[in-house]
DNA sequence: CATGAATGAGGCTTCATTCAT
DNA sequence: GATGAATGAAGCCTCATTCAT
């Protein structure tokens, strides 16, 4: 007796792929590991997806996707200074991201794949998009800013979104690489300075006394 | 005697490792790429290495010597003020690995292998080295401004030196993804917000009219 | 549910893998050679054996069996004095074996295994156990002729049950070199000696112009 | 400047395979094992032998002379009743190979050899050869006694020529597998109860009260 | 639809053999 | 002659994929 098509069980095949994935990396994962995450059997996964490889960009589409809802989420309402919601800005993609520090590994996988996999360029394309997308919303931001008069405008706020958004990037890199390293201070003090050094008016940083 | 050893021969293996696994990936990669690219036979490879992993890890390992000298060679000697300083590094930074782009490939499967790889705590551990040492450095450079009054010393210089290097590396990471990007004007459009940052007196971008 | 399980699949293989080791021998076979001429792909095998060495392993366990099994078999319900019942199980070890001479060959190869395989001592343990347990029984048959005063007893049983079970293993093993050696007159003839050499009463040798 | 060809350097590579071959077996053996236990380089075997192949069957001639020259020396000038000179072949045989049981399993190989091998007919002739010999030797010397009258003559002296020698090589054999087990006593048994069934007179086991 | 037994292409690795020195 | 670095054929084994149930 075949058990009724299970409508989230697409969704559950993905979710079993990232957590698969994630721990032992896309070439050394197996199949049936996926099968046995998701709790079910080896073929079933083939129903599905035709491929381990189309099940990979499964899991990449519905991490970007996700990841673009939240960044979208993170955005939205936002009030405040410039410097505030950028800030604030640095602060939600780096909390957002901690407690998925796990799949960090994965995206990793991605950014190889966008090399290696036959569909690379599926792969790049998707992640210049998702980048692009992203550094538009941190320079619209930016230039909201210079606009205003809160910030000077002798630096592109496109390349500095590029780098801004880099070392956010880097440092959840680091943070995955080694447990113990906090992303947040560091990230704290950097964008305390980029704000200041964007001419800021309002305290960066706190009393005198304390330092970031 | 026997044929003659080749003194370079190792290198050379490693060499054609760095090309094929850059190009296709460690777990794509096959050993006979390799000896293909090194001009050898297959079984050569395991005279000097005595298997596929043992060869990865020594492109790692030769890869991280090369530009930990690289480094050192970047620091040595620099004069000028902290800000100056801080600025050429980040350009020495990207102008070393931007012709090594091609590599890039191979360090993010480096960084995979701290997830995958059998031996995983040597490559964490030396990366979380390279990352500590390099940090030190840009700290030391920081701090160095900061003593003599250039910098004011709101914020830990070791905090904001894992954020700038971040942004170094995430900016050339977004150069191997995309061709097209160029990540010396968002990186000197980054320095100038952030030495302006600290405080440091002086132009850090050109005329009124020019923004960087 | 899936493809059916054949359950006689893995005896199956086993029975291949006795045909090919027999006749190629173990270092010589190849995984191929069982998997075809048990009428499987090459893969399946592993579905029942993880490694070439486990297979051989499962044929020695096998035959060991087997053989085991025989064994008890010749002697239950043997009737009549000691020295018929001595006779008849020489004849009917030489008779079990004789039509199996094929596999002799990979008798001597799990010989060689004592010495050869990491298994080792698996191998050596199972086959002085066996041997053990077969000088036992033919002790047991010897001691009850000397016990009933069949015989004399100015020999050890166990010490003479080893060296008769010794001339049937070699003579197994000529007849196995040399398809035109009979092993059976000379077990015959050397059988009426010794039941002779003990004293038996009787005739051991036909009437007086004929000889074993 | 090569060294001057070594007159016993074929005999020394020779005597390094025995040993080689004896404890890792023929196929699990390695050429360069054998250059090492000969103090020699890996391609100076081949200027003796043209092969592994030709070297197994070298040291397979080497052993079948060299024992079959021993025999020569254990028969003669052997006097006594034919008892006592089959008794003492008995005894010789065991003790002439108990030391070198050590090469027992390269006579295994060999044995294996004869099914095994492209040489097969080779190395089964020559087997086949040695035993006709040796039974030859052994039946000669019942014959002996038989026709002296020491012995009845009942039984074929050839077939039980067969079997005696069987029982020797299958208690060598049992020594072989197990350290612990002793051949000599268990051939003496068997030769004294076989020398009284062949109807030697006089004592083959000792006093009354003593058991062999 | 779901399954998992069966499959075989393909990879890593070994090692006998060659041959430049 | 002697050597051992180089080689590539060949084998064990893995695992994505198929398909009978």
């Amino acid at each position: 007796m075949a058990r009724k098509a299970d409508p989230t069980r697409k969704e559950t095949i993905v979710a079993a792929a990232i957590a698969v994935f994630s721990r032992k990396g896309y070439a050394a994962a197996r199949m049936v590991d996926v099968a046995l995450a998701a709790g079910i059997g080896k073929g079933t996964i083939y129903e599905y997806f035709h491929s381990k490889e189309a099940l990979f960009f499964a899991t990449f589409e519905y991490l970007m996707t996700r990841t673009g809802l939240q960044m979208e989420a993170l955005v939205a309402g936002r009030t405040g200074s410039a410097a505030d919601r950028l800030a604030a800005m640095a602060e939600a993609v780096l909390t957002a991201w901690m407690p998925r520090l796990d799949v960090y590994g994965l995206v990793l996988e991605f950014w190889s794949a966008t090399t290696t996999s036959p569909q690379r360029m599926r792969f790049k394309n998707a992640f210049q998009n998702a980048y692009a997308e992203f550094r538009k919303t941190v320079a619209a931001l930016i230039q909201d800013g210079m606009d205003s008069g809160e910030f000077h405008n002798r630096v592109d706020a496109g390349m500095l979104a590029a780098a801004l958004i880099g070392s956010w990037d880097a440092l959840l890199l680091q943070a995955w690489l080694d447990p113990d390293f906090d992303p947040l201070p560091a990230s704290r003090s950097h964008m305390a300075v980029v704000c200041h050094g964007l001419g800021a008016p309002g305290k960066h940083w706190g009393k005198p006394e304390e330092r970031l």
